[in-house]
DNA sequence: TCACTGTGATTAAACGATTAACCAGAGTGA
DNA sequence: TCACTCTGGTTAATCGTTTAATCACAGTGA
């Protein structure tokens, strides 16, 4: 039992070239006083032995992990494979590991994850919150990615900017009546996104918001959105708050006999897999998440490096805003003067 | 530099109790002679003070990190949230954490992916290998999820049955000539469901396989599938071995101006996030994802358990093949006799 | 009375790396 | 020659836990 890790250790390359445990350790991190030939004889003897430090040795004596930890809202969420890359990534790339804990259910869970999280002894760690959920302090430091308007918040897509993106998109194609489609009006994601189309358009323009959650509640589950009854008030663009809200759209319509973009304009968020693929292709608005994971990892990485004390605080960023990027493919197009008509001609 | 961590430590406990170290690990750990009032006493004192014991400690002493890998093909796969989410739900459970690691790129990618895992302690990992690879064994204990037909799988989901069922449901639909996609022929899973698929079919039936990346390397990316010229061939059904695929499909039959399911009928695989809520709903096939991880982790934990010498060795289940579970919505419907004439109703 | 058996606890040695403190020897300036 | 510095290394303590080995002591049967 107890068997020990196979492999050398630092020992055993210091017996084999008759030094000092303490003299490779210095040798191989160059830290203290080692002659040069010394340094160079000792790490080609270890690179030869295959020599890997263990973890577990070094987290004890240093008190740090180097494992970063990844708590994520829903894991289920459509944009998680992108944000995990991503994170993975940059963390990997700055020398840590990433481990992670899913939140799934309510805030109770959100907290008893990061609670494993810490425990486990992660030296820090990256949240992405339940909708609309301050994280209290944990101990150890905490980026935060959720939006920019959010108090607390590390760095995040610039959703308000996004949202005039696609409102300039819009008004620039001559659409005047557009329905904006959220899934949860607790999102402060989805709520940054509306403002942000809101705040982006032009006199004369007009707006309404349908909340698909609230719908649910009174139609039940994955129920029709009326959105042809939209089309016949005039709407010529529908303003979806992420890609799968968009892509519920365009099926919906499509399924009616709406011609996209011919009749009406439909429009995402987050650039998911399936919107170069589905036809017509999706236009949507792209947040980088590898930069923003880059970001949120190297304010994490510098906190942990510069703090002496294991504290819970919240890490910020110089940059804290990353610009979003509209994607335009085939599911916009001008405004139809008289969409009605035309919908009339495809029955 | 080098703070302590924070928190009381079993030495803290045992001064403040007057008994040794010892006494106090064998209290909470329940494993040496100590009597009964002493370690509740013990315990009350630990969970008073918040007692949490160090990982790093324990992992340094015992040789084993309470830690998981989970290796991903491809991390922007659209499947990987459940995956991820049921596999860290299962190692939770047993006490473990999981460290992710993305194989993004090609097969070296993968081999790096898991010599970096190991690097950091890993007991075991889980390991979902890129289409087509076998894994050499790492120097732990690894559990692969592919497809039961692969070699030196542990436990996946019946893709075969699972092709079964999409052919038994469209059969018994009327359906005669069905278009198999597929994205890629060299993915162990898809072949698998083909194979499914086919081996279903009853006499008098006609299949044919489009492989996507195919059709792409010759029209390049996102290219249309020609899918409208399939239907005027008489095909009636469209099985997509992945709901990707089958959205694909979807949307461009009914761009084309094909109604789903009057004209023709479309099914997919997996019953990805967007299944539900697309007009025409989705049929799909599912699987048990939170079955495959539970017998995946608990077949690793049981080797890690019980093998004394940290060998690379591939773990087996007892159960190895899990059932899929066919799911009907709007997609499917009976065959359409004449699917051409409805096709120029429509214009 | 003596050897023997349990019981309940302690002692001490690991695990592998880091690092402050120390030490030997060579060179240097006064 | 002496005190001093610089260089290149060693010694030893430490992180927190586990666990084999040991010990004190009470009860027991011969």
């Amino acid at each position: 039992m107890a068997a020990p890790r196979p492999g050398p250790n630092l020992s055993r390359i210091a017996t084999s070239l008759g030094v000092s445990v303490a003299t490779v350790s210095n040798a191989l991190s160059g830290k203290g006083r080692v002659s040069g030939q010394l340094v160079e004889r000792i790490r080609e003897h270890a690179a030869e032995l295959g020599y890997v430090p263990s973890q577990a040795g070094r987290a004890l004596r240093t008190g740090r992990s180097g494992v970063l930890g990844l708590v994520l809202p829903d894991i289920a969420n459509p944009l998680f494979p992108k944000i995990a890359q991503a994170i993975e990534f940059a963390a990997s790339a700055a020398g840590y590991g990433v481990l992670i804990a899913d939140s799934r259910g309510d805030v109770a869970a959100q907290t008893e994850a990061i609670n494993r999280l810490v425990e486990r002894g992660v030296d820090g760690m990256v949240v992405i919150p339940r909708r609309a959920t301050r994280i209290s302090s944990a101990s150890c430091p905490v980026a935060v990615i959720d939006t920019p308007s959010t108090p607390g918040n590390t760095v995040a897509a610039d959703h308000w900017q996004g949202g005039r993106e696609i409102a300039d998109h819009l008004a620039g194609l001559g659409h005047r009546r557009i329905l904006i489609i959220g899934n949860n009006q607790e999102s402060n994601v989805q709520n940054d996104r509306v403002g942000g189309i809101r705040s982006g358009m032009r006199p004369g323009m007009h707006s309404e918001t349908l909340w698909i959650d609230r719908l649910e509640q009174e139609n039940g589950h994955d129920c029709p959105l009326g959105l042809a009854e939209k089309v016949r008030q005039g709407f010529t663009a529908f303003a979806a708050l992420s890609d799968l809200q968009a892509l519920r759209a365009l099926t919906e319509l499509q399924q009616a006999g709406i011609n996209i973009p011919t009749d009406v304009s439909v429009t995402g968020f987050d650039d998911l897999i399936w919107s170069p693929v589905v036809t017509p292709s999706l236009t949507t608005v792209r947040m980088d998440m590898d930069r923003i994971a880059g970001i949120a990892v190297s304010a994490l990485v510098d906190t942990i490096r510069t703090s002496s004390i294991r504290e819970g605080m919240l890490v910020t960023a110089e940059i804290e805003r990353v610009a979003m990027q509209l994607i335009v493919r085939q599911s916009s197009g001008p405004a139809n003067p008289a969409p009605k008509t035309s919908e009339m001609e495809n029955m």
